[in-house]
DNA sequence: TGACCTTTGGCACTGAGTGCCTTTAGTGTC
DNA sequence: GACACTAAAGGCACTCAGTGCCAAAGGTCA
């Protein structure tokens, strides 16, 4: 019987979480590295079978990705409720940057999330089906804003060249422990218009 | 004994090639899928042992590829070679369309290839890997012409960045079985630089 | 013929992922 | 308390990719 007023779920509860299985995992990745850390391994340290894992989550691979849905529509939001006069670039920009704020007890996290999924190169392949659904939140906007159907080349350019703005701010990010990653995903994105803008405005430090 | 004048290679005779194993495993992909074809089928619609697949290539999702290693030197040495007064983005954006202009005879072939690569997520996965070798090139270049490292924020950046705009470009092309690729590409890297340009230039057809 | 070299491929193994089916731990009802 | 009902858990067996090891095959040259 329930006391609350939740209705009380039928059938046997769920015996441990996403969260929970991620924190287990993580502790192993650490230790053993992505590569070097078995289902069954992350099964065992969490109590499980390694038939239950495959329940909690697709593949090894998606371990790393949290809840990226739920930021997704974070994003999603966030472009909808934008000024219609903002000029589209500038709200893509300010949209990548907002979506990747993270409060600061979380950043260490966050960065050991990404530090694999754009580190291991298993993870580095599986992220590209991951990323499509963040492309296609650009694509729709780029598409409702210039009328062009979001399938097209217009939006899935931009989209696709956004992702890459943002992916590259993210390895920058990872090298310097101490980056700050809203400053970097803002100077990537200008980077990118400027260097479209006027030839080479940019020659700052000696390359090699 | 070896009658011409190049001296006979030791050991046993190489029993195939990768070129040919391409051709049965594309029959196959064609008739099967590609997921719905295992290492098994191509060595035995090949005649040969399923560990010598492996010799020829590491893995199955790499028998798309063919020699894009070769390829990439043909787009090295364009860049190379390209005037140094061209503003830095023309150059890419000529570079691309030439990187990636095919003889008709094996535009048929391409499309086939590209079709599995951007198609087959486990191949769209796996496809990351093997731009990062692209994307270099283009970041190299970039990191010579403004002087910045070549693992920098910019020179990467623009590199990712370019592998979406060419990517987006592609998937178009698929889309439509008479479309021309080099115009597609032209268009989207110019696309992409007019959305950073002024605002909105590009209402062109009702989207939904 | 025999020394030497390289490719081949068989065998056994690991590890991811899946389908099937039983068991377990809950619910509410009589 | 016994019962039907429900959903999660997990065991089992299987497929398939990929790898290490090693012996056999097919070439060369002296």
């Amino acid at each position: 019987m329930s006391t609350t007023g939740i209705p009380a779920q039928l059938g046997r509860r769920r015996i441990t979480s996403r969260a929970e299985l991620e924190h287990v995992a993580f502790e192993l990745f650490d230790r053993q590295g992505f590569e070097g850390t078995t289902i069954d391994d992350i099964a065992v340290a969490a109590g499980i079978g390694r038939r239950t894992f495959f329940r909690y989550f697709p593949s090894k691979n998606d371990v790393p990705w949290g809840n990226f849905e739920d930021e997704l529509d974070r994003m999603r939001g966030w472009l909808a409720a934008c000024p219609p006069q903002w000029p589209l670039m500038d709200a893509i920009r300010l949209a990548i940057v907002d979506f990747n704020k993270v409060p600061p007890e979380d950043e260490r996290w966050h960065r050991r999330r990404m530090q694999l999924i754009l580190g291991v190169p298993v993870l580095q392949a599986h992220s590209t089906l991951r990323y499509a659904e963040w492309r296609q939140v650009i694509a729709d906007f780029v598409a409702e804003r210039t009328g062009h159907p979001c399938d097209g080349l217009l939006p899935q350019t931009v989209a696709y060249a956004m992702l890459g703005v943002a992916i590259a701010a993210y390895e920058q990010w990872l090298q310097d422990d101490h980056g700050n990653l809203s400053e970097l995903l803002d100077t990537a994105m200008r980077d990118l218009a400027a260097a479209f803008g006027d030839g080479l405005p940019l020659r700052v430090e000696p390359g090699r």
